[in-house]
DNA sequence: GTTCCGCATGAATCGATAG
DNA sequence: ACTATCGATTCATGCGGAA
């Protein structure tokens, strides 16, 4: 029998195989994960050899679709690998399989990483995009398109691109002050709406964890497909970047991860990430700041 | 019994099922196509259903594939349709089906359409990117990688001008070649090799033709895959795109195109772009032209 | 307070060499 | 023969310290 109630805001210590079934029927609004990819990772999910890619996966796959809610919707981050020479064939199949077991595929979206690895092969270039693939479990899903909208012109991969601790906190008390020239710059410019195609970096500075996505990339998933107090589900969290995100905008987050030290380090960049925050809404420091 | 000699500089009137089989083996250096979408062009090729299009186009890709080169090269530019509010997976089982025939999936290289189509819907943005999926014969082929060089991100400019002791660390660290051997490659360097997502506006101009790539598109294509000479295949040529710009880089193109219009439009075309091309080489001309 | 510059590093891939 | 390891190749980004 399935518990009844969810706690959130908590980074669980395992793998997601054991973990997710603890967890109640849907219970989640959104799901933003980057697995590992095929023979990556080997130090933490043994690297998953591509021909058993799916039959790792497919369980769960399962899972996830149980636990999210039936308006909900399931970011799958995934890129196939070079296997001899030929790109790997499991991402497809994979795509395949989910829709078998009732997923329905609704989008792609493509990460356009603007800093993609260096190197030269004789038969390839290097490689500058990861797919997002949409999954939902039903054709009527929550979508909040506004939230996403840019700004027409140059300013637009500005704004999407960077929200670091400093900078988060810059922006929010720019923006209660209501001085920020950044905030003045936005009014009055005509919004338009983005494409499939998100331009983003990939994060270079983290030291911990080798595999992160950008913390933008959860966050403009995470603005489309959830609403405030809205819960959002990544069972491969590593250092954390989805809870990150999450917590940034003002959503609730539940985090999965085998490896010991990542949910150590996820959880003391969660609370000092949230103390920045309060900091941020405390007009008397935020005033401080703004003076200095 | 296949013919032996290749008609170059022509496109075909007629069906590509039923032209393909009167070219001879092995005689194509790169195909670049674009075929009709699942349910679009339904004039011209009776509007093939999702679920039929995979089996339409096998005996295409088998046909392909005899007349190819060992050394050459497939492009196909493709992307799946929405039906019933999901992404059709006509495209998927194509590739997987393509690799059973015996074609190596090399490459995905990512078409981002820069001004994508406007419009907008509940449940999905404007579509902004395509496949171009590389099929080869072997994993030996002709790439050559330099004709396609872009230039250098501003970043360099400054970094360069000043080699730093970490470089040369760097480098020692990893041969004992000769740390200076490396770095000389850099001096003097302003172009890098490009990545795999290419960015290119849509051709907004052409009007008779549904599913027009820019012609910048098949360009890149023919520069990386192919030497001036070479014979250029478009099974389904359209208005003649791949044609010009074959013909631009000095390349014989082969095109085939079952709407009448299409082909005359597309000779048409060819014709005036082709007496363009001698007037710039001839020099009484051409030094003409320069001196305005 | 900006701007500039040094610098480490990243979900990569190939081919050669070693077991 | 077949697998595992290792060196070589390459470029955009953001941080931190300096001007």
């Amino acid at each position: 029998m399935k518990p009844v109630k969810l706690e959130t805001n908590i980074i669980h210590r395992g793998d997601c195989r054991e973990i997710l079934p603890t967890l109640p029927d849907e219970c989640i609004d959104l799901i933003v994960t980057s697995p590992p990819y095929a023979d990556r990772r080997k130090d933490t999910y043994g690297g998953i050899p591509p021909d058993e890619y799916v039959a790792w996966f497919l369980p769960i796959s399962q899972e996830l679709k149980r636990v999210l809610k039936p308006q909900g919707s399931f970011i799958l981050n995934i890129k196939e690998r070079v296997v001899e020479g030929e790109r790997g064939t499991y991402v497809m199949e994979l795509v395949l399989a989910m829709r078998k077991q009732g997923w329905l595929w609704t989008e792609e979206y493509c990460w356009h990483k603007k800093n993609s690895y260096p190197g030269k092969w004789p038969n390839r270039f290097r490689d500058a995009w990861e797919h997002c693939y949409h999954f939902t479990k039903q054709k009527q899903f929550k979508m909040f398109q506004e939230s996403v909208m840019v700004p027409m012109g140059d300013w637009a991969e500005k704004r999407l691109k960077k929200l670091t601790k400093n900078d988060l906190v810059r922006d929010e008390s720019r923006a209660q002050s209501g001085f920020g020239k950044r905030v003045a710059n936005w009014i009055g410019r005509e919004k338009v709406y983005p494409t499939n195609v998100l331009h983003l970096a990939t994060e270079v500075t983290n030291k911990n964890h080798s595999a992160v996505f950008p913390v933008e990339l959860p966050s403009w998933f995470i603005k489309l497909f959830t609403q405030e107090g809205d819960i959002v589900l990544d069972p491969f969290i590593g250092s954390g970047t989805t809870a990150r995100a999450t917590q940034n905008l003002g959503r609730k987050y539940v985090g999965i991860e085998a490896k010991t030290e990542y949910v150590t380090l996820a959880n003391e960049e969660l609370v000092s990430q949230r103390k920045l925050l309060e900091k941020a809404h405390d007009p008397y420091r935020a005033k401080e700041r703004t003076q200095k």
